[in-house]
DNA sequence: TTATTAAAGATAGTATTACTATCTCATTAA
DNA sequence: TTAATGAGATAGTAATACTATCTTTAATAA
């Protein structure tokens, strides 16, 4: 499993849950979870990257902004490109793990399906914490940026290494509760990954450029969820 | 109308059909599509950003695979981020004139909505050709980078300049089509959007993250669409 | 206690990128 | 004939995206 709940601080005379995700060797070349610099850096990019956007976060500004220097980050990460896929696999990751614990326990296939759209769509209020990321604004800036984690020339070579696993187990995931819904359903990793995508960008359209939504520029995720949930279940409804 | 045929080139004595789309002035410093070095920046950096992708293309090497100056290619764009978005905002113009011409004389409307699917999914082989423009690779920068003439911090500024206008419209005009086959239908533009989206995205994963989808590593644009009709009807069909 | 190692601070330097400015020259339009 | 436009040529700058090396500090193991 990918997902593990243990204690990171034994020293604490009491137990507080902390959520630790096990995140690929070869997304950073030193350990970010293991270190203090490591955790600020991650807490600090994705910041940085929600107050003014990929393209214009450097790692000189994430250095003054930590108060280490352009070089201690280069210790962490290859390049700026290399630490946003770790912060979109572990957003992933993270959300495997939601969707683990909030809907493995549901019999019926179709409440679950529903239950997982709407922890896709809905901004987190409150989650089990994790001390080094803040996941509401991490919603965020997976919803802005999180497909130029993949959009590049050397996509192949980076799922040859791994890198997009989080995504797509949580793809694979979403796809075997669709065949529960309806096993004969043709299209489940294609309606998993549309899903996926539309819950971010009807999000993004909405904030941004609404009249490609019919939702308004209202910022109710629920008529996103209702959307979805719309095309989902007339997809694989079973004739 | 912003689509217009004419013949660019009056000293011709015969008669070329030749597409030109009128262009958001704001798009660029200097109209390309005035100049032969502004129609050689268009083909080159089409070719390009497809050879290596948006990321590593820059005006230094334009200029040297058009045989100009740095200064030279400014003149036009402000910068590669406005180049991209007049390549993508052209790339919409042009298709939704594609699907004036291929689609407006058919009268039932789900038939007319099949072929706007098919005119999105697939990669263009022949169509009245435009002297600077190759679509059929144009067609694939689309996919990989098209989302990244949107995905900025500076998008509600461009979108207030009309940069997407093109876009939009081709939205508005599917979600028009949508409605005549159901009038009812509640989410007439998402679904217009997820469809254009997912045409692309889609494509993409199958050519790069295939176990995102149904269709293996095939290449076969066929089952794309096959899944787009498939979720298309089953969403508005009248209940 | 001392030796060893890992993390990280400090400093320096380079190639490339993303521009801006200016000057010249050829063509064309008034 | 003059003015305007397109475009080539050259130069220069600030920021970006790194790499390298050296020192200090803190933890740990012998």
């Amino acid at each position: 499993m990918f997902c593990d709940v243990t204690d990171l601080n034994p020293k604490k005379s009491y137990m507080e849950l902390q959520l630790q995700i096990k995140m690929n060797e070869k997304l950073f070349l030193r350990n970010p979870e293991q270190t203090e610099l490591g955790k600020k850096i991650i807490l600090h990019s994705i910041q940085l990257i929600y107050k003014s956007g990929f393209e214009s976060f450097t790692f000189k500004k994430l250095a003054e902004d930590i108060g280490t220097t352009e070089a201690g980050i280069y210790r962490y990460f290859e390049n700026k490109h290399r630490l946003l896929i770790y912060i979109t696999a572990w957003y992933w990751s993270w959300l495997e793990y939601r969707v683990t614990i909030h809907a493995n326990n549901i019999k019926d296939p179709v409440v679950k399906l529903k239950r997982v759209i709407k922890l896709l769509a809905t901004v987190v209020e409150d989650d089990v914490k994790t001390s080094y990321v803040n996941e509401s604004i991490l919603h965020q800036i997976i919803i802005a940026e999180g497909s130029k984690a993949y959009l590049t020339r050397h996509v192949s070579e980076d799922n040859k290494d791994q890198l997009f696993k989080p995504y797509k187990d949580l793809c694979a995931k979403i796809s075997n509760i669709i065949l529960e819904c309806n096993p004969k359903y043709k299209y489940p990793k294609s309606l998993s990954s549309t899903i996926i995508e539309m819950a971010h960008f009807q999000n993004f359209f909405m904030n941004n450029l609404p009249s490609l939504t019919d939702f308004g520029n209202n910022k109710d995720e629920s008529k996103i969820i209702s959307f979805l949930e719309d095309f989902v279940f007339s997809s694989i409804k079973k004739v």
